[in-house]
DNA sequence: CGCGACGTTGATTTGCCTCAACGATTGTGG
DNA sequence: CCACAATCGTTGAGGCAAATCAACGTCGCG
């Protein structure tokens, strides 16, 4: 049998039956999107949450000079969407696209909510990854508040050394915070 | 009978019985903390999560230059507390005191999982507002990405004008990521 | 091959900080 | 109830981290 990131990454925190797994599998929609290819675009609803199977997305916003800032990244394993566009079914300010050709599973609102219907423990499941993501959330909030970017950059770098070798410095540079030639000048000087 | 901000704020989110009512009320511990007072300091376990039932908190960081930020505020029906800390049962590095006299309602997380053990709605009321609190989680990263000082203000004065009479200036400053000094030059700019 | 994305480097600018000084208000102990 | 300290907000001068703008080299890809 094929391992299933999706199944054994939701059995990490609750228990599911056989019916329930066939269940999920069922609720999730393969999905595969090309590199620059965007799952979301600003002022559209969030129709789905996508699991990432394989490949690398971003979600980003853009100032009002039209420069993007990236909010997040996600690779396998990991979870991605709008989720204020998403619950409320309003058209959000994020856009999302892959940075990497990827493999994702997609699941609807309502779905979700059949979900959380049928699989009681599930609630729990949402509840702990919210709570995750909540918790990485307010740790990057305490960064970019207290931290210089030297500090900023030192810390990602440690906490997410594939990241690093992974995606382009702009990226990493916007999710920072920085300019794409700061990012690099003070790449240069922490060498030293 | 006395109105119950507690009960009426969850009952918003799901419905409860007279017993899970009852059941609810005897596990949060009235504690009434004077303006100044911390609930919590860096390095403890945060044993609670509150409840404001009257007054306002505030939880903060602090660098290494000794600067304190404000990363949160809480008045009259919000949560506070540091759920990292929480939830792993280990060492914080957030403060949380009290801005104003306040009457709180303190949980443990023993008693929270007592809660979710016989009030499985219990979980969805949790996961919908985490939900809740990382959308605006989410907003702020963007704006501390994406906007001006000035905006970052205009945008909290038009959320939270009731905050904005309340709260001291140097708060609302350091909770934008402002130095007084700049905040005042800046109020005293956008009069015009 | 040629174009577009990516990374680097240097010169200049700017948004916000630091430090210092000074009224106004609040609160507190004598 | 006053006196004094502490907190809070304001203003100005000077400084620094990071942005902007511009130019150039490299690589991968259609």
């Amino acid at each position: 049998m094929e391992s299933n990131l999706l199944l054994s990454s939701i059995e990490k925190h609750i228990r599911l039956s056989d019916d329930d797994k066939e269940f999920i599998q069922q609720l999730f929609k393969e999905r595969k999107i090309r590199k620059r290819q965007y799952l979301l675009q600003e002022g559209d609803i969030c129709k789905y949450t996508a699991f990432v199977k394989k490949g690398c997305l971003r979600s980003y916003c853009v100032d009002k000079n039209g420069v993007e800032h990236v909010f997040q990244f996600a690779t396998e394993g990991w979870w991605m969407g709008d989720i204020q566009s998403f619950n409320q079914q309003t058209p959000g300010i994020l856009n999302i696209d892959a940075l990497e050709d990827s493999e994702l599973l997609l699941i609807s609102k309502s779905d979700v909510d059949s979900l959380y219907a049928r699989i009681p423990a599930y609630e729990r499941f949402s509840r702990i990854i919210l709570e995750n993501a909540f918790i990485s959330h307010q740790e990057r909030i305490m960064q970019s508040i207290c931290f210089s970017a030297a500090e900023r950059y030192e810390h990602f770098s440690k906490k997410y050394p594939q990241l690093i070798q992974r995606l382009p410095q702009t990226q990493i540079a916007s999710y920072l915070g920085l300019t794409p030639e700061f990012f690099s000048k003070l790449r240069k000087q922490m060498l030293k």
